[in-house]
DNA sequence: GAGTGGTCTAGACCACTCA
DNA sequence: GAGTGGTCTAGACCACTCC
């Protein structure tokens, strides 16, 4: 990390983080921070810029950049979050159960899907999540075998996101959500814990690598009761 | 719209959107783009950042910019959609029903939602939606009565939104989501056509202003066969 | 009118990809 | 090694807010 705007960055985020800049403050000005950090004003400016995109600050025009108040908007996890990680912050007992890890042919569903011929084989992988005791998420993730050439139960215990990018390097770039709601499945029932909900949320991600390959579709299917999603969205312009 | 680099986005955006520049060809590169438009090359790189983080383009370092094929990522309604510019994308025959429309004192879990105290008034606006016929959504505002000072039916009835932006110039900046599932309550059964299911996806709104104040807070509870939510997301670094 | 953030420039150096 | 995108600079002008 030595681009000068994401240190930047990191030093004011530990900062609101840490209520040493206090919200409803203003900030700076971007003259008297590029001075502070003896640096130019457009770096500066990226800095903020991305404080504001992370919902850290509002800049406003002739006034100043306004720390925002972030208990208000815990968790903006909209984006690219492993369940590791968020079960990790959540401080929750958690445990993953692998049912299922093989390689197979796919069917024309995740065909589609994954958008491969008939005859490369993919990574099927079948987990439950289980938090405090009950087991409320059922994700079955399929991988493109030519970016992950080996995959073990205790990766898939683990994070397998942990594992593609620190161990293979894949670099994932950016991925589709779609939440929809459907009927449990035999499945879900098998699996997952239903005491008798009747319906299950299902989160549907593509995620696609740096080079816009399409490395893996994943359907997480939630209990409802324990299904939230939060998403913090900007007016681009 | 005399931001130069906004010019380029929307030329570019558009060229993408009509197949002229087509999916998974390469764009110009930056220096021949600044060329092109007679401009410095940091104005290219804001419009092609702009593309990129609404998923027109993927920029790749030492290669190029590829475009990407939108019609994979159709819909990437996440940020701040009205409903009636959604239905009016969807081509459907589309309704809203105003239920309720008043001021009213707001009890506490409104307050709280709202942050305003209790001799505030507070606008409280009940709308179901239909769509082809079918009752699906219901929609329930409430307003700041210090920004938005008088609400006829004919506006709910149209775009609340249209009217906020274009007829008051209150700018709205971003917005919080959460959703979540929940059991159907006796409002929910009495103004959609439910016809037996059990669970109401719920999605919860923040709106804040450019100044950072709250404006509004709206629950949107929608039929589960009929919800769909779809994000796109980009790693930030 | 002083100060703020928003846009734009022309140039520099770097890290990366690919032939 | 030529070309690409990523970072950074020092300076300019603008639109806006507030006194």
């Amino acid at each position: 990390m030595r681009n000068k705007f994401l240190v930047i960055y990191n030093e004011l985020a530990g900062q609101i983080e840490n209520g040493v800049i206090r919200p409803n403050t203003k900030l700076l000005s971007e003259n008297e921070l590029a001075e502070q950090y003896k640096t130019s004003r457009e770096t500066i400016r990226k800095a903020l810029t991305l404080l504001a995109q992370n919902g850290y600050i509002q800049k406003i025009r002739g006034k100043g950049s306004i720390v925002l108040d972030l208990s208000k908007f815990e968790f903006p996890v909209s984006g690219l979050v492993s369940f590791k990680e968020l079960a990790q912050k959540m401080s929750k007992n958690w445990r993953t159960i692998v049912h299922d890890l093989e390689t197979i042919y796919p069917n024309e569903e995740i065909r589609t899907h994954l958008n491969v011929s008939k005859k490369e084989k993919v990574w099927k992988v079948v987990r439950a999540r289980e938090v405090n005791n009950e087991k409320i998420i059922l994700d079955k993730d399929y991988f493109q075998t030519k970016h992950v050439p080996k995959l073990t139960k205790a990766i898939c215990e683990n994070s397998i996101y942990e594992y593609l990018e620190n161990e293979l390097g894949l670099m994932i770039s950016f991925a589709k959500k779609e939440i929809i709601v459907e009927e449990p499945t035999e499945e879900d029932r098998m699996y997952l814990d239903l005491e008798g909900f009747h319906n299950i949320v299902v989160v549907k991600n593509y995620v696609y690598l740096n080079d816009t390959s399409l490395l893996q579709y994943t359907e997480s299917r939630h209990r409802p009761d324990k299904f939230r999603f939060v998403d913090f969205a900007r007016r681009n312009r």
